[in-house]
RNA sequence: GGAGGAUUAGCCUAAUUGGUAAGGCAGCAGUCUUGAAAACUGCCGGGUUCACGCCCAUGGGGGUUCGAGUCCCUCAUCCUCCGCCA
């Protein structure tokens, strides 16, 4: 969420933001938004001035009940005609600020100057040189359906049995290469990159979804269960963030950094027919995601951090990949600026999205108030928020499939994760 | 699911039969000091104002009242107990 006042004094601003999103459909609710800024302010003016009147005719009214001295009853029945103006105006303002609020949660971040002008996916940046590594794949590749089919370790067909398309189930040593990739994110990131590990809900309730920005926006993308009023999480960065709404945190223990582990799910309404096949979309996946709180000033620092410490990961895998910025017409609207990472596919001759790290500056931390006391200042200020996958393993599963293939057909597992899962390789039944 | 208790600012704690939130700690700035501590002064939830000031804020939302931390309704969370269940 957008500063009222900062949009009140930087209308050009965020009306070329808008535009550099491709969101110019925006612009009139900014007029809209400022408009009823504008009767909000005189309102509340015009209701404050009453509400003093009637503070300091209350007090008349116990002095003279305390001093027994003459009657209160033309005090109270004009002061009873005020309230009755004031509860009216009140009405008013709270619908005003109803108003201004949906549209202040629609409105998206503001863009960080170093995000690239561009409309469209295509207009993305290449980041640094893509990183390759050897694999000799000198005969025909399968492709990651293909391996865990013949392999035994997935199984699309039973998982859509008990659930429906897009719910995997991961078998045998299968199961154990998913969660040994796991455990080895966890880990690398604990121990070398100096996370503190969290193991979150993965229910929430909305005002979570509200405070990362996936409400109202993305609402009829999350799992809803109507009767308690949760949602299923599409992110371990809506409960991880929102472990600290409403806190006011304690400037010595910034920048806090968590990694966390969860199930995501995502009902990829609206997305069929593009990039469905097996892994490439699906409704459950396993993620580990990294989250920071900074101060403000050390955010695009710890913004590269986390871009690297995702990168680690996948260097640590020997997995080809490559780094975007994206542009202005592509990064999501909570973002100000966006690194995603993708990993080679050697069957479907495409990079894959893995991860994706975001700098939310304090759009997250103003929308779920959290805040710290800076040195030096009284006064409290909005935390930045940052998130970013290290990694998703749906899409890293294919990629580490395709490439650690044998021309036999079995999988080579890679010698970091050899400690997890306790095995080498991975040969058909 | 049922019964009782609790929730006041970053933390801790007050507030007569309803009369308009008082303190303490921590933090920040300053005075003093060779430096620090101590002591002292100011700041220390949000909005608005050049400023004085004014308004809002006692877990959330309603209600009663001229006036609500206080009375009523409702929801949430935590604690204790009962019931049910893994």
């Amino acid at each position: 969420m957008l500063d009222i006042n900062y949009i009140r004094l930087n209308q050009v601003e965020v009306m070329n933001m808008l535009h550099q999103r491709q969101l110019a459909v925006e612009v009139p609710r900014l007029q809209e938004l400022l408009d009823l800024d504008k009767e909000r302010k005189e309102l509340v003016q015009r209701s404050d001035d009453q509400k003093a009147l009637r503070n300091k005719v209350s007090k008349e009214v116990a002095d003279i009940k305390k001093s027994g001295q003459g009657s209160a009853e033309e005090l109270i029945v004009r002061m009873k005609s005020v309230s009755e103006e004031i509860a009216l105006m009140d009405n008013r303002l709270s619908q005003l600020e109803e108003e201004m609020e949906s549209i202040l949660l629609a409105l998206p971040n503001k863009l960080h100057s170093s995000v690239p002008a561009g409309k469209s996916a295509a207009e993305n940046e290449v980041f640094g040189e893509p990183v390759t590594f050897v694999h000799n794949l000198d005969f025909p590749v399968k492709n990651h359906l293909e391996l865990g089919k013949s392999l035994g370790i997935l199984d699309f067909e039973r998982g859509a049995k008990v659930s429906g398309a897009g719910f995997p189930a991961y078998m045998g040593k299968g199961a154990r290469l998913e969660r040994a990739l796991i455990n080895f994110m966890l880990d690398m990131h604990t121990e070398n990159h100096g996370y503190t590990e969290v193991f979150p809900p993965f229910f929430v309730n909305r005002e979570s979804l509200r405070g990362t920005g996936q409400w109202p926006k993305f609402a009829d993308q999350v799992y809803h269960m109507q009767e308690d009023d949760l949602y299923a999480i599409p992110t371990a960065e809506v409960p991880v963030t929102n472990l600290h709404r409403g806190e006011m945190l304690d400037n010595g223990a910034l920048p806090i950094s968590y990694a966390a582990y969860s199930a995501c799910f995502r009902r990829e309404a609206g997305s069929y027919g593009k990039d469905t096949r097996g892994f490439l979309r699906v409704h459950q996946f396993n993620k580990v995601e990294m989250v920071k709180f900074t101060r403000p000033e050390e955010s695009y620092e710890a913004l590269e951090q986390i871009r690297r410490n995702a990168e680690a990961i996948l260097i640590a895998l020997k997995i080809p990949y490559r780094v975007l910025l994206l542009c202005s017409g592509d990064i999501s609207a909570n973002a100000a600026k966006c690194y995603d990472i993708e990993v080679w596919s050697p069957a479907e001759q495409k990079y894959l999205e893995a991860s994706s790290c975001s700098n939310f500056e304090d759009y997250q931390a103003r929308r779920a108030n959290i805040r710290f006391k800076p040195n030096g200042k009284s006064k409290p200020e909005f935390v930045h928020t940052l998130n970013g996958s290290g990694l998703a393993t749906s899409r890293l599963m294919v990629s580490l499939l395709e490439h650690y293939q044998t021309a036999e057909g079995n999988i080579r597992v890679p010698e970091v994760l050899r400690h997890y899962t306790r095995f080498d390789e991975i040969t058909a039944p």
